[in-house]
DNA sequence: CTCTGGGCTTGATCTGGGTCAAATTCTGTC
DNA sequence: GACAGAATTTGACCCAGATCAAGCCCAGAG
């Protein structure tokens, strides 16, 4: 049976071309070999945008290699990004969907395909993957919910605040300091693409961020390092509750 | 193989106590069993709030009937509604999460529950079961990602327009009436809960309902029995776009 | 029939964040 | 090492929606 933090992961095995891999994220075997005759592989350059319209896809993909966002949009212009792809992360589904969202790379991408027929048969038959898909699935779910509250309720510096700790802590489980006060790292995204994840205008975005600075929340080194002294007065400014809820 | 629009149903069967059964929307049939054994119920009152604290619960549970709502908060009060729990839809999951909602009764509210573990075994053999919980979780999420759009990126006027254009929705499904402009339903919700759902105050919400009253998008015999007399103004209001995409 | 309280509406005022505009870095690149 | 263009910052001003405060409507209780 799986792990309870197994992932589907995309892994670099060396030499390109890059191997797409079902593998458990701890014990670190292969589960899969049938993944490996039904995929293809596709890249986009940076910049590049894709609609992808649920229903009318016929394949599902795993970015592989780069960060891609996904964005809603009104016909106005006005845009919502609504989820980060990051390597493993799927787009796309084994089922219909009307939903369409613009697939933009923020830098190169590449991604493992699957033809959405195959796939959906072999998941018949293997009872790992659909579990794994529904874990990860569930997941991005309550992501996504906890940014519903972060765009209907919270401020402007309540929402920066937020999303540099989700940046911050992300690098920390990468770096393996999660226990650390004082935490170093990029952003990867330009003030307009904070905008956009958070609702808010790219000046807003600017002026608090010069805020938090002004008042030593963080620090910048150049437009994109930022040093935070301080994760617990970071993660106050983020207004997120710590208390641990009771059972009914 | 199970149809596309196959969902995991709860339905009354007649008298007490009301059966939970995973049936296929479209063929009606029994398929598993199994589900009966290890199920039992729970109710609520209305008002009634439960802690959902996701990796504490020790089952999973389906509504049966009723209207509850899925709520985070703010320690400061600020709420925010991220779920409307309808019957037959899913709250808690197979495998592990941190987050924790509130699940407020708005009806009294009948529940089926499974025992988290016998449930996770259950799905390991039975793919299906493993596939619906899939399919309906990409549907919420992809709600979700449209939730998001609105709380980020609409006015007050277009939110309003966009709530009362999915519930009219909701019921035109019942009614098979899709295809009708004249619309006529009961809002399930108060100023209050619709203000937590848009991330608006109830004055706000109040405001913006007479607007569109005054307006002649819709009319209102009393305080929550609206008639929209075309249903496509509405969209108009809504500001949702109607172009396809296309492919890649 | 009246009282009460919760849900709802409406008005007056305030303000956080949007909008518009200009100045200031950064990043190349030739 | 200067020029071009994009990213960012900062300022001035404005407005949609929040806040504060009355008052209304109506269903249920007595």
């Amino acid at each position: 049976m799986p792990h309870d933090d197994a992932k589907l992961v995309s892994l670099n095995c060396g030499d390109c071309p890059i191997r797409h891999r079902a593998v458990c994220a701890r014990c670190e075997t292969d589960e899969l070999e049938e993944l490996e005759r039904i995929k293809y592989y596709r890249s986009f350059e940076a910049g590049q945008t894709v609609i992808w319209a649920g229903d009318q896809m016929d394949f599902v993909a795993s970015v592989v290699s780069g960060i891609a966002t996904l964005t809603q949009t009104l016909e106005d212009g006005r845009t919502q990004m609504v989820g980060l792809l990051l390597p493993s992360d799927f787009v796309g589904r084994p089922g219909r969907s009307r939903a369409a969202y613009n697939v933009i790379a923020t830098t190169d991408i590449l991604m493992c395909c699957f033809r959405r027929k195959p796939f959906e048969d072999m998941m018949e038959h293997t009872p790992h993957i659909a579990q794994r898909l529904l874990q990860m699935t569930l997941d991005e779910l309550d992501a996504a919910r906890e940014w519903m509250l972060l765009l209907g309720r919270k401020t402007a510096r309540e929402k920066i605040a937020s999303l540099l700790s989700i940046v911050a802590r992300r690098n920390a489980s990468i770096q393996m300091r999660a226990s650390e006060r004082d935490m170093t790292f990029d952003l990867p995204l330009t003030r307009e693409a904070m905008a956009d994840y958070l609702g808010l205008t790219l000046e807003t975005v600017s002026r608090q961020m010069s805020a938090l600075k002004r008042d030593g929340v963080i620090e910048l080194q150049g437009k994109r390092h930022v040093r935070v002294p301080d994760m617990d007065r970071l993660l106050l400014e983020a207004g997120d509750d710590s208390d641990g809820g009771f059972i009914i």
